[in-house]
DNA sequence: TGTACATCAGTGAACGCGCGTTCACTGATGTAC
DNA sequence: TGTACATCAGTGAACGCGCGTTCACTGATGTAC
């Protein structure tokens, strides 16, 4: 991990306060949501004045990209280590929910509700589809044919440019999918508390849903 | 619907131009999000001064407050004419769709990311549970056992605060719920424009969960 | 039908506030000879 | 090792802005006799 020696004293000093700033800008959203970021409150708690946050980010907005790029890296980080750790499924669920419930505003941050007149980078699109892959490559295309499947299975045999891979069959495609979309149904209503009311545990439904995509 | 002729001109004078600010919010809303909502921005657009519309909201969160109300009650009432017109699930989870579709801002009001410092009232855990229970309705506990599902109807074999009347059985609670957290999981997702790049067809998607939901 | 009064929608000025961002600057840190 | 210069982090003042909200007020609409 540990970044080469070859950054200068200033480099390195640079690097861990812009670091500092990003922290203090997760705290903000943490507390008040993404929408509410705001230069002046991160340099006010920090200590220093206004403008010197110009010294390393360009602008809010530039802010906000880094913290979402930032997010979707964690994401795909995550689900690389324990892919290659233990490769299964039920594994990269587990590892979904545990980096959400740590830091529940950064997967909003990913997957929540657009933020205002934000537009993502490009550059996220493309670790997107590096998530989707290990997701991709953990599921298994299932010996019985699933009658209430056809028609998607079908639909993704023509509909596949997110998989380039010809050699992954339709059924595999729609097992990724299929599970991106139910954990994320569990885990966003989760955590935005749609359950609290409830009395259940959210745990338990993940886990049925976890079951659903791996035992046929 | 049309309300009694009880009202006075003043009343429904005051009925209508409550419904023209609200109008505007949702109109406002939908451009730059619920965060973004501002009382001066929707008096400009009016043609009234600012402080003008204190006359028709105690304050801004007032405001919040009654769209995120209405946005329940809207759904309930879709839910409510669906269910009578037809009862099926399949029919239940379209008219969900095109709710969504229609309004997606309306959508993420009630299941997206909670909005910053803003609390629910109570008044929707009422609603809430009340769609809950239409939903509920709509679901058969199925004929076969589920190997997969047994953990979770075990589960709420003894947590189903949520679902009073004990005559619904443990696996139409879990169908209810499965129901709920996995036609959110396409929809929110293509909501959010997370498809976008994909190059499927969400509708399909969103097909394919309606009759995972349904067939045996 | 006409007058006296109460209700209430809407205005304009003002409050204090925090925001993002620019600009010219000081002063410390690093580099070259 | 010492001096001259360049780099660059951080400051303070200032910009214009829009925000939510209050207040005292005008003037139209409705009500009671």
């Amino acid at each position: 991990m540990a970044a080469a020696d070859t950054s200068s004293p200033r480099e390195r000093y640079r690097a861990q306060v812009r670091e500092e700033i990003k922290e203090h800008a997760r705290e903000q959203i943490a507390t008040a949501g993404a929408s509410a970021l705001s230069l002046n409150a991160i340099s006010k708690r920090m200590g220093m004045s206004g403008p010197a946050l110009y010294r390393y980010f360009a602008s809010r907005d530039a802010l906000i990209t880094e913290l979402v790029t930032d997010a979707y890296r964690s994401l795909a980080d995550t689900f690389h280590d324990r892919a290659a750790a233990d490769g299964g499924l039920p594994g990269l669920a587990q590892a979904l929910r545990d980096w959400a419930l740590a830091d529940p505003h950064r997967y909003f941050l990913v997957y929540g509700t657009p933020v205002p007149g934000y537009r993502a980078p490009e550059d996220t699109t493309l670790i997107a589809a590096e998530i989707m892959s290990v997701l991709l490559a953990a599921c298994t295309a299932e010996d019985a044919p699933d009658a209430a499947a056809a028609g998607l299975d079908e639909h993704l045999a023509h509909h596949r440019t997110w998989a380039p891979d010809p050699a992954d069959p339709p059924a595999r495609l729609r097992r990724a999918l299929l599970c991106w979309t139910r954990l994320h149904g569990v885990l966003s209503l989760e955590l935005a508390g749609h359950f609290t009311g409830m009395g259940l545990d959210p745990s338990v439904l993940y886990e049925a849903e976890v079951r659903s995509l791996t035992t046929r």
